[in-house]
DNA sequence: ATATTTAATTGCAATTGTCAAGTTAAAGAT
DNA sequence: ATCTTTAACTTGACAATTGCAATTAAATAT
């Protein structure tokens, strides 16, 4: 366990308080899925905190990985369900982003906050996440 | 503005991206709202880092604080509407805490989930931001 | 075999955090 | 009026984490 105190958000904080582990989620969500995918991001992860993030959430259980069988070298992220459950905190996060932030968002932000006016939150998390 | 990324999420990760300042924001959510309070806190902020976190919540608009009237040495802090925002996150934070740590958690949590099992999580938090 | 790609490691500097002690100004006690 | 306590910092020594650049290992491609 290892937690500060029995506060539910510094127990998650515990687990995902810091400038790169939720990117690595967010990332798995958009498709992106790989070490050298993740390399690519705008945000400029270094290789060391990337292999050391990567192996906190695998052990977190919030990813985990299977080896692609067209080349062994390349290992495939995956959400776990543990993982998958972050999006409702995500989507808050953005949407407290759009509310505050007066800046233009990433297309794919866009097309989110589009179709959350569109539907709903809800209905657009049950989407995603389901 | 100094964002590493047009990405929502990475956007707020740059203001309250850390394992201590939605904490000093939950202890405002929960009353506490004095430096020497926030010290008390069982996961035990260091005086230093609390300093500097309180002065880049203030920077970054989240918090504010006036002077005690009657002990002018006291600085109370408040949220600002930025700040009060925060809630659905952190109530999304700490729902996944409660679906997936197998642990205890603090009397006030318990008695948030309660509400929110008894009228919604979208009139909870109407409620408590309104 | 050689080159390329993916993932991971290493060395070192810079930043951040911990812990203990000290400082300042206001408030309360004697 | 002086002494003590309290609130909010501040400082300094040290430890841990992070960032950057270069390197390495293994699998694959040519």
């Amino acid at each position: 366990m290892n937690n500060r105190s029995t506060c539910p958000v510094s127990s998650l904080l515990d687990i995902i308080g810091d400038k790169w582990s939720l990117l690595i989620i967010r990332d798995l969500f958009i498709g992106r899925d790989t070490y050298s995918e993740f390399l690519k991001d705008p945000e400029r992860i270094s290789t060391n905190i990337l292999v050391d993030r990567l192996k906190k959430l695998t052990d977190a259980g919030l990813i985990e990985f299977i080896r692609n069988a067209d080349d062994k070298r390349v290992k495939v992220y995956t959400l776990t369900s543990k993982g998958i459950d972050l999006y409702p905190t995500m989507v808050e996060m953005a949407l407290w982003s759009r509310k505050h932030l007066k800046m233009d968002f990433h297309p794919l932000a866009v097309d989110m906050f589009k179709d959350i006016d569109a539907i709903g939150v809800e209905q657009h998390i049950k989407n995603v996440i389901q």
